[in-house]
RNA sequence: GGGCGCUUAGCUCAGUUGGUUCAGAGCAUCUGGUUUACACCCAGAGGGUCGGGGGUUCGAAUCCCUCAGCGCCCACCA
C-alpha cells in the first residue's frame, strides 16, 4: 500500500543511508571511463549552512549526479577551509569569555585550544550538505590543515620563495587593528561615509604667516613630516623650500613639491604623513622623508605621537579639535563624503600601516592565467566576469600573504640568532643544513628561530584542486593524472579574484594545465527587497528548517527555480513551496499509476497513439535538457522537465492511456509507461534525488544496491518534429472543444459530436484521441458549414458541434468578431509587406514565400470567420 | 574618477546570426470546477506602444547614437 502523501523526513534519511552504504557516491581513478569531477568550494570549517551554500550545492550536486547518469566517472570532493582570520577571531571571542586572553598564551597553548574548537564545531556544515542531498565522495573529505595539504602549503611557499617569486619586505599594509593582522587589499571593503574636512593652518618656521592645509584624520599630524604642494601652484610659490610648524608637537617640517597634489582640492596644500598614507609613504619615499609611527598595532597612539598616548585614535580625533582651535590652527571644518576601509572580517576600520610582510610576485604567475580565460580555454559563465577577470588580472599586484596570526599555515622561514638573516626550509634541520651553506655558520637547529607570521588563508585554498589529490607532494600520483583537470567549478562571484583566479594561477605553475574547464559563478541570494541575506540582518532563513518543512527536493527546486545564470536570486518562501508541491505531483501521478490493474487486453488505439507521441515529446525534452545544461541554464532546464512531467506527462498522457473506472490497463501500455515513467524520473533525479529514488525504487523489483544514482540516461531517439506538430494541433481543437463546453454549460460527462469542415489539415490520425480527450462520440467530416450549431476555429479549420440547447450567441460572437478583427489587421499588414516592392526584392526568398502563404491562411481563416458569424446573426 | 553590465507582463526572467503569429515562461491575479492520482489539484482567461528620443534598414525587443534610471567591479584624491 502506497502511502498516499509523500514523506519527505523518511525517505531522504533512507535513501542517503542507502546510498552511503553502497557506496554509491565513490569514485576510484579508472582509466576505462571518463572522469567527471567537481572540487567544492570549501566552506569554513566553523561555519554553518546558508541559503548561498544551498543553491551553490544543489547546483554542484545536480551537475554531479547527472554526470554520473550520463555514465561518467563522477567524483565531488568535499572538504572545508581552516579560515585563518575568522577561525582565529572566535577563538580568540570564546577565550574572551572564559577570561583568557590571547596574549597570555603561547603559540602552542592557543594553537591547542583552536584545534579543540575546531574538532568540536568543525565539519557540522558538512553534515548539513548531506541532508540537502549532496552526493560528494566522502571518503575524500579534506581540510586546509590536515597533514596532506599543510605539506602541499609549505612546499609550494619553499618553491616560490626559490624560483624568486616571493620575497619580503616593508610595505604599506593594511592593518586590522581588532585582529591585529595585515590583510590583503581583496579584504578591505570601502564604504561610503559622511565624515568632516579640517582646515588646519601650520605656521611658516620665522614668518608671521601660515600654510593651511585640509585634512580628514587631524589626529595623523602627530605624525607629520612635511607639507607639499603643487610645483604649478603659483599660491605657494614663495613658500617652497621653506619650514613650516606641525601645530601642538611644534615640529619643523620642510615645505615640499610635488605634483601628486592636486590644486584644486581644499587649499592646494597637503600634510604628509608617511607613515599612515599609501600616498603619503610614496611621497616620502620620492622625498626621502623621515617616517613616524603614530600608532600601536592596536589603534592606540604610540609614543612617537608624543601626545594622547594609548588613546584610541578615534578619541583622539574629537580631542585634538579643541586643542587646535585653543592654539589657534582651527580654520574650518566642512562636511565631507568619504570612503573608508574597512575590514572585511572583523568590520573595523583599516589602518594603513608599514610593516615587515612577505609578498608574492604576481605578473608572471598571472600571465598564463589571464590568457587561459581570454582564450576561452576556460570558460567563465556568465561571460559578463570575463571582462573583470581580464581588468584584475592585467593590474594584479603583489600578494601580502603573511598574516599575523597563529591559527594558519606557520611561515617555514628561519632566523639566525639575534638577526634578520633567513633561511626558508621546511624543518629547522633543514634550515641548519642551509644556513651552512648560505652563511658558512654553523648553528644547531633548536637555535633558529622559526618565523612568527602565518600564511593568508588562500594561500592554501588557492592550490585546492591541485592538493586535494595530493598533486603537489606526488606530482605523479594516478589520482591528479586521472582527475585533474577539473571540470565545472561552482562559486559565487564575490571570490573570483580571492580564489578563481588564484586557483588559475596556481594551476599553470604546479601543474601546467588550467584547474577546471568551467566556472559557473552564482547569484546572491537575497530577500525579496533585494537585500543580501545575512545574519546580522536576520532576514534570511534557516537552511535546515526549510529542509524539515518543504523537504530536500522541494528546497531544491525552489533554490534553482528562481536562479538564472549570474543574477541575483530574490528569495521567498513560495519557492521552496512550489518545489513541495512538485514532488507531490510526482508522487501522485506515481500513485496513479501504481493503482491500474493490468490485463491482457487489447491495446486500444488512442492509448498506442499516446504512447507514441509521448516518446518523441520525451526525446525532445531530453535533447532541450542537454542543450540547456551545456550552458549552465539550470533554471530552464529545471522548468522544461517541470512542465514536460506536469503537462506532458500528467496531464496529457496519463489522462490519455487511463483505464476507465474499474478496468484494467494492458500490459503493452502499462510497461511503455513505466518505462517513460523512469526515463522521467532519471532526468528529474538531478534536480530531485531523493524522490525519484524512492519511485524507482518502487516501480520495478530492483536488486539489493540498484539505484536510480547509478542507472544509465538513454541517449534519447530522433523525433518527429511532424507528429509533435500533429499533437499540438489536436490540443488546440480539445482546447476549443473544452472552451464550448465552459461557455455553454456542458458537463465533461455529456458526450458531444464534432464536425469538421473539410480541410485537409485536419490530422485524422488522432481522431481517437480527440475523442478520448474532448469526450466526443463521433468525428465527421462535412463539406458545409453546419446551421445551428456552436463553432470554432483551430487554425483554419472550422468545427462545428451540434447546437444540443439554446446557444448563447453573444459571448460567441464578440470573440468571433475580435478574432475577425485581428486577422483583418494582420491580413493588411502581410499584403502591405508584399505590395512593398524593395521587400519583395531584398528579402531572403524563404522569408518571403513565408508571408505569402500567411497571406493565404490568414485569407482562409477570414473567410472562415465570416462564414460563422453569418450563421451566428442568422440563429 | 575609470571600466563593465542591465532596463521586456504586477514580480523574477527567456528571447541564439535583425525576418516563420515574436512579443514568451514561471509565479502572482481573475473565472469556472469535489470527473474514481493530485485543491500541494484541474480547465481556462486577462495582462507588455520591449526605459525615453533619434538613426540605419524593405523590415528593429534584437544593430548604431543619445538621454534617463539602476547595478557591479576597479581606483590613493587628502
Amino acid at each position: 500500500m502506497i502511502a498516499t502523501t509523500y514523506n519527505p523526513q523518511e525517505s531522504e534519511k533512507k535513501w542517503y543511508e542507502y546510498w552511503m552504504k553502497h557506496r554509491l557516491f565513490h569514485s576510484e581513478p579508472d582509466p576505462g571511463r571518463e572522469p567527471y569531477c567537481i572540487v567544492i568550494p570549501p566552506p569554513n570549517v566553523t561555519g554553518v549552512l546558508h541559503m548561498g551554500h544551498m543553491l551553490n550545492n544543489t547546483i554542484q550536486d545536480a551537475l554531479v549526479r547527472r554526470a554520473r547518469l550520463l555514465g561518467k566517472n563522477a567524483c565531488w570532493v568535499p572538504g572545508t577551509d581552516h579560515a585563518s582570520i575568522a577561525t582565529e577571531a572566535k577563538v580568540v571571542a570564546k577565550l574572551k569569555s572564559e577570561g583568557i586572553e590571547k596574549r597570555e598564551l603561547t603559540r602552542e597553548e592557543f594553537l591547542r585550544h583552536a584545534w579543540e574548537w575546531t574538532e568540536k564545531h568543525g565539519g557540522l556544515i558538512l553534515q548539513q550538505l548531506k541532508k540537502l542531498g549532496a552526493s560528494c565522495d566522502w571518503d575524500r573529505t579534506c581540510f586546509t590543515m590536515d597533514p596532506v595539504r599543510s605539506e602541499s602549503v609549505i612546499r609550494v611557499f619553499i618553491d616560490l620563495y626559490r624560483k624568486g617569486y616571493i620575497y619580503k619586505g616593508v610595505r604599506m599594509v593594511n592593518w586590522d587593528p581588532a585582529a591585529l593582522t595585515a590583510i590583503s587589499d581583496e579584504e578591505v571593503v570601502y564604504k561610503e561615509e559622511k565624515s568632516k574636512l579640517y582646515y588646519l593652518r601650520y605656521r611658516i618656521a620665522g614668518a608671521d604667516d601660515y600654510i593651511t592645509i585640509a585634512t580628514t584624520r587631524p589626529e595623523t599630524i602627530l605624525g607629520d613630516t612635511a607639507v607639499c604642494v603643487n610645483p604649478a601652484d603659483e599660491r605657494f610659490k614663495h613658500l617652497a623650500g621653506k619650514k613650516c610648524i606641525v601645530p601642538l608637537v611644534n615640529r619643523e617640517v620642510p615645505i615640499i613639491q610635488d605634483e601628486y597634489v592636486d590644486m584644486a582640492f581644499g587649499t592646494g596644500a597637503l600634510k604628509i604623513t608617511p607613515a599612515h598614507d599609501i600616498n603619503d609613504y610614496e611621497i616620502g619615499y620620492r622625498h626621502h622623508l623621515d617616517t613616524i609611527d603614530i600608532f600601536n598595532d592596536n589603534g592606540t597612539l604610540s609614543e612617537a605621537a608624543g601626545l594622547f598616548v594609548g588613546k584610541d585614535r578615534f578619541d583622539v580625533r574629537k580631542e585634538i579639535i579643541p586643542e587646535l582651535e585653543k592654539a589657534g590652527n582651527l580654520v574650518k571644518i566642512e562636511e565631507y563624503d568619504n570612503k573608508i576601509g574597512y575590514s572585511e572580517r572583523t568590520h573595523t576600520v583599516i589602518e594603513p600601516k608599514l610593516s615587515m610582510q612577505w609578498f608574492l610576485k604576481m605578473k608572471e604567475l598571472a600571465a598564463p592565467a589571464l590568457k587561459a580565460v581570454l582564450e576561452d580555454e576556460i570558460v567563465l559563465t556568465p561571460a559578463k566576469y570575463k571582462n573583470t577577470y581580464r581588468y584584475w588580472m592585467e593590474n594584479v599586484k603583489d600578494w601580502c600573504i603573511s598574516r599575523q596570526l597563529w591559527w594558519g599555515h606557520r611561515i617555514p622561514a628561519w632566523y639566525l640568532p639575534e638577526s634578520n638573516e633567513y633561511v626558508v626550509a621546511e624543518t629547522a634541520e633543514q634550515a641548519a643544513v642551509l644556513v651552512k651553506e648560505q652563511y658558512g655558520r654553523d648553528i644547531p637547529a633548536a637555535l633558529l628561530r622559526q618565523d612568527e607570521d602565518c600564511l593568508d588563508t588562500w594561500f592554501s585554498s588557492w592550490l585546492w584542486p591541485i592538493s586535494v589529490f595530493d598533486g603537489i607532494n606526488r606530482p605523479d600520483n594516478e589520482e591528479i593524472r586521472y582527475y585533474y583537470p577539473t571540470n565545472d567549478l561552482v562559486s559565487g562571484p564575490d571570490i573570483l579574484f580571492f580564489w578563481i583566479a588564484r586557483m588559475i594561477m596556481a594551476g599553470y605553475e604546479y601543474r601546467h594545465e588550467k584547474p577546471f574547464r568551467n566556472v559557473y559563478l552564482t547569484g546572491i541570494v537575497r530577500d525579496k527587497l533585494r537585500r543580501k541575506m545575512s545574519k546580522s540582518l536576520g532576514n534570511s532563513p534557516e537552511p535546515l528548517e526549510l529542509i524539515e518543512k518543504y523537504g530536500a527536493d522541494g528546497v531544491r527546486v525552489g533554490m534553482l527555480l528562481c536562479s538564472p545564470a549570474g543574477g541575483d536570486l530574490l528569495y521567498n518562501d513560495n519557492l521552496p513551496e512550489q518545489g513541495r508541491n512538485f514532488t507531490t505531483k510526482i508522487w501522485n501521478a506515481f500513485r496513479l499509476v501504481q493503482s491500474w490493474q493490468v490485463a491482457d487486453t487489447a491495446q486500444p488505439e488512442h492509448t498506442a497513439l499516446a504512447l507514441e507521441w509521448f516518446e518523441h515529446e520525451l526525446d525532445r525534452t531530453t535533447a532541450t535538457l542537454n542543450e540547456q545544461f551545456e550552458q549552465y541554464r539550470f533554471s530552464e532546464a529545471l522548468m522544461t522537465i517541470y512542465t514536460g512531467f506536469r503537462d506532458e506527462f500528467s496531464s496529457w498522457l496519463l489522462e490519455l492511456i487511463k483505464p476507465g473506472f474499474g478496468q484494467p490497463i494492458d500490459r503493452e501500455s502499462y510497461e511503455k509507461v513505466i518505462g517513460l515513467f523512469e526515463r522521467l524520473l532519471q532526468l528529474l533525479h538531478p534536480f530531485m534525488p531523493f524522490i525519484t529514488e524512492e519511485i524507482w525504487q518502487s516501480l520495478k523489483e530492483r536488486k539489493e544496491g540498484e539505484s536510480i544514482m547509478i542507472s544509465r540516461l538513454e541517449t534519447p531517439g530522433v523525433y518527429n518534429p511532424e507528429l509533435l506538430q500533429d499533437f499540438g494541433y489536436v490540443k488546440e481543437v480539445i482546447v476549443g472543444i473544452r472552451n464550448i463546453r465552459k461557455q455553454q454549460n456542458i458537463a465533461f460527462k455529456e458526450p458531444l459530436a464534432l464536425k469538421v469542415r473539410e480541410n485537409r489539415r485536419f490530422p485524422a490520425r488522432f481522431s481517437s484521441i480527440l475523442c478520448k480527450m474532448g469526450n466526443l462520440d463521433s468525428i465527421e467530416i462535412i463539406r458545409e458549414p453546419l446551421k445551428g450549431a456552436w463553432s470554432f476555429i483551430t487554425d483554419t479549420v472550422e468545427y462545428f458541434v451540434p447546437a444540443t440547447g439554446r446557444i448563447n450567441a453573444g459571448e460567441a460572437q464578440a470573440k468571433l468578431e475580435e478574432e475577425l478583427k485581428y486577422t483583418q489587421g494582420f491580413l493588411k499588414s502581410v499584403s502591405a509587406k508584399l505590395s512593398n516592392e524593395r521587400f519583395v526584392q531584398s528579402a531572403p526568398e524563404q522569408i518571403v514565400a513565408n508571408e505569402k502563404k500567411k497571406l493565404a491562411d490568414a485569407e482562409a481563416k477570414i473567410a472562415a470567420l465570416e462564414a460563422q458569424l453569418a450563421e451566428l446573426k442568422q440563429g
